[in-house]
DNA sequence: TCTGGGGTCCTAGGACCC
DNA sequence: TCTGGGGTCCTAGGACCC
């Protein structure tokens, strides 16, 4: 094998029951479930009880009585997670984030000043849990699999280093439930070919994996097996989509209703766009009918924007279109993500003002708030021919 | 099992363009 | 008269992840 175990995966531990049992002392010990109706986190003590993540809050009462069951407090974690995500670069700038409680750190280059990886993630352990107070569980491995895969087997608050020549007889025994990419449907299929390890599915041909499980995914899983996995650390990922539904209950719904509903999603989805200085193209109408079938129905439009009086257009036009199958079928539940995702900035060479023809400021300035918006129009400026104009201050509208 | 909420990536067909 | 081939975009659905 070539190459070092360099990769950090740094996982925290039952994350948001773990914040919960962090900030009330008398939680500590006890079986803790974050959510109501269905199960967001459950602490150590509750999943020994077998209580897991994403299942119904009657049957994780019925398996833990005497859990305490607590309602999630989004602000909490994600204040916990800022914390936790200084100390990852102050360790190392080469952080990928993967989701709100875990990420990759690529620390190859600190042998020198910070010695080698597993002196590195011990340390990032130690800060964690006394600054933070949280257990972070942290997988060393040459690759990002590899690493993802051996910090959940370490845990929990564990520390395990796969070194390249132990990389064989670590995964090989692992069933392939195990992997990162392989989920009920993808194992189920490899249980009809008798393929229970992930030794077992490396001994396949790729093109016997692909035509299974189709060409990507084949491919992509038989590689990991085969100890492939040339993903580099990446810095750079940004969010490709944001999104926000509401899940309905049973009762039937008027189109009234609904067209409520959806105006407070666009409405906030529109302004987190304009916090994170983004612009989106596509909006995505989600949908669950009665019978809890999912469907999906979407508009793209060719100027990219923040506005929320745009989006919401968008938005009610697909409800509008999808009304007959509503009626028809009931709705359990209601969603809208906006989908790629752009940066203001990129917008700025797409302006359609014809500079050569003298155009007014004024004008200008209309034409540019009419398309992206007031929070577009300082940096809109600046594309100016004339960098002496200051951008003037204009009243967000909504 | 009477079923959350936030995301990523891949597939496949049709439209459209050259 | 009998119908190319490739590339990209859009839409819808599905698997998977935490």
């Amino acid at each position: 094998m070539r190459g070092e175990a360099t990769v950090l995966h740094a996982d925290l531990d039952a994350f948001y029951a773990s914040v919960e049992q962090r900030d009330a002392p008398e939680l500590r010990g006890r079986p803790v479930i974050v959510g109501g109706g269905v199960v967001l986190a459950a602490s150590y003590e509750a999943k020994a009880r077998g209580v897991r993540t994403a299942m119904g809050g009657r049957q994780a009462r019925d398996l833990c009585p005497e859990a305490v069951i607590v309602p999630p407090r989004m602000d909490a974690y994600s204040a916990a997670s800022r914390d936790v995500f200084a100390i990852f670069r102050d360790t190392t700038p080469l952080v990928e984030g993967l989701s709100i409680d875990e990420a990759f750190l690529e620390v190859g280059g600190l042998r020198k000043i910070a010695g080698s990886p597993e002196d590195v993630a011990v340390r990032l352990r130690q800060r964690v849990r006394s600054e933070v107070g949280l257990a972070i569980s942290v997988g060393v491995a040459r690759t990002k699999f590899l690493a993802k895969v051996a910090s959940a087997v370490s845990k929990p608050d564990g520390l395990l280093v796969v070194e390249p020549d132990r990389e064989q007889e670590f995964l090989l025994p692992l069933p392939v439930e195990r992997m990162w990419g392989v989920g009920a449907v993808t194992a189920e299929k490899l249980h009809g070919l008798g393929i229970r390890t992930v030794g077992e599915l490396a001994e396949l041909e790729a093109a016997t994996a692909e035509r299974l499980l189709g060409k990507a995914t084949g491919a992509h899983v038989h590689a990991l097996a085969r100890l492939r996995d040339p993903r580099p650390v990446d810095t750079t990922r940004r969010r490709g989509s944001i999104g926000s539904q509401r899940a309905l209950g049973r009762q039937p719904r008027t189109m009234a209703e609904l067209d409520v509903i959806l105006t407070q999603i666009v409405d906030r989805l529109a302004r987190r766009l304009r916090d994170g200085d983004r612009v989106c193209r596509t909006v995505v109408l989600r949908l669950r009918f009665g019978d809890f079938a999912k469907a999906t129905r979407s508009h793209t439009v060719g100027s990219a924007t923040d506005r929320t009086a745009v989006l919401l257009s968008v938005a009610q036009g697909l409800l509008a279109a999808a009304a007959p199958d509503i009626a028809e079928r009931g709705i359990t539940l209601i969603g809208v993500s906006l989908a790629q995702l752009g940066r203001v900035a990129d917008l700025q060479p797409e302006l359609p003002i014809d500079w050569a023809e003298g155009a007014q400021l004024d004008t200008v300035l209309d034409a540019v708030r009419d398309r992206f918006g007031a929070t577009s129009v300082a940096r809109a400026v600046h594309l100016g021919r004339d960098p002496g104009w200051s951008a003037p201050v204009l009243p967000e509208q909504e």
